[in-house]
DNA sequence: AAATCATGTAAACAACTTGTAAAACCACCT
DNA sequence: AGGTGGTTTTACAAGTTGTTTACATGATTT
């Protein structure tokens, strides 16, 4: 499910635009002002936000600002009222990936969001969560948090899938253990644990044929690890 | 790939509708008029019909009305000149599922095109106030606000239809808790509370058969839950 | 081959999540 | 004001998962 947040203050418009993307399927996180926009921008991490420029105390070109010097490269689309032509050239140069100007119907929106997730979406990997990701004989669905090796489910927590996910998401790549900590836990600390190996060992266990000489989670001596797909 | 029909007499109409199309990543098919439509219609088998009223020969409206009364019911949006809203009205009676007027811009037509896809395509996604929901011996009808289970009547409160409501609607998804604060409850902040358990928890007192040991309320540990219909 | 460093893994321990009952709260009605 | 029904918060027990430790094993270097 496309998670879009709406960071805006006119409650009529709020409203609308909250009714509208729920209508279309997406869930939908609403946020009054620029604080509370950046802030639901980091935790719940959504797909696409909708920022609106005037905002109370923050404005909306601040808070994009704010995102990507925090490489937070979240897509953003920006409302702007009529008259406000410069701020286009502005936002978009701030990291905005379109703007419409108010007043716009309700499906010119959904169209420039939707272009933009094609955008986005196409360059980089899919979303794992909208379909189920298939290597070997193991089939995982993480957007219903299930997964099944051949017959037989396979009881995953969710620690698990979270790494399982940033491994098919980076395959073929070899990812350093600080990395894993810093995308997968929340550490933001240099490695002084055993947690990752302990979860890779987990996950392999409960993926390969042989855990002992595994062929999809291989061990990059020195460096990580490389998830094989 | 999604297929497209286009079906349309007017070259430089066919020429910016195709470049549009294919630019967005549909493969496309041409008719330029209705008799040539209806057999590509079939042949073809396309996901989406735009269909021209203004046709020589074979009005649009009658290429719709052949194509529904041969049980073909590929979604069709029509195009109409202004003037001829009349046809709109006709033109939904006789089986199209949208139209849009010229002169219209290409963005609103692929909204539309995406919209009626995303509508036709949701598997069995029909509003949830048309017609009683079942799962196991319980019985919803969200247009009453009535539920029962077996021969008993179930007391639901608003909220709790709301909830169960958002549970039917994504069958099978796992939902975080904020996701569920934020579209049952108008919160717009992170999670904070035990709100949505507990409305869970209610829930599942009325709707379980062993309100313990749930099946379709099932918990997904560290993520939220998840309806199994 | 020995020394050194990196990885695998079981098991004890720590931390976090969830279920649930009861209390507090709130809006509305009589 | 008091009652009513629903909603939210609190608090704690029970359940589940995650982390660390400790040692064994394996790899690389000298």
């Amino acid at each position: 499910m496309v998670k879009v947040l709406i960071v805006e203050d006119d409650d009529s418009m709020v409203t609308a635009l909250k009714d509208g993307f729920e209508y279309e399927g997406y869930a939908v996180t609403l946020a009054k002002n620029g604080a509370q926009g950046l802030e639901l921008a980091t935790s719940r991490m959504p797909d696409i936000i909708i920022l609106d420029v005037m905002l109370p105390k923050m404005s909306g070109l601040d808070v994009c600002k704010k995102l990507r010097s925090e490489n937070i490269n979240t897509p953003i689309i920006m409302l702007t009222a009529r008259g406000q032509e410069i701020d286009r050239v502005l936002g978009l140069r701030l990291g905005a990936d379109d703007y419409i100007t108010k007043p716009f119907s309700f499906m010119e929106l959904i169209a420039r969001v939707e272009a933009v997730l094609r955008r986005t979406t196409r360059t980089g990997q899919e979303k794992m969560t909208d379909k189920p990701y298939q290597f070997g004989d193991v089939v995982v669905d993480f957007g219903r948090c299930e997964a099944r090796k051949g017959r037989r489910s396979l009881e995953l927590s969710a620690r698990e899938f979270k790494l399982l996910k940033y491994f098919i998401e980076h395959k073929g790549e070899v990812i350093e253990r600080d990395t894993l900590l810093n995308a997968v836990w929340d550490y933001n600390q240099a490695l002084l644990t055993r947690t990752v190996d302990m979860h890779v060992a987990k996950l392999r266990k409960k993926l390969e044929d042989d855990p002992a000489d595994p062929r999809y989670i291989v061990t990059v001596h020195r460096f990580g690890y490389k998830f094989v797909g």
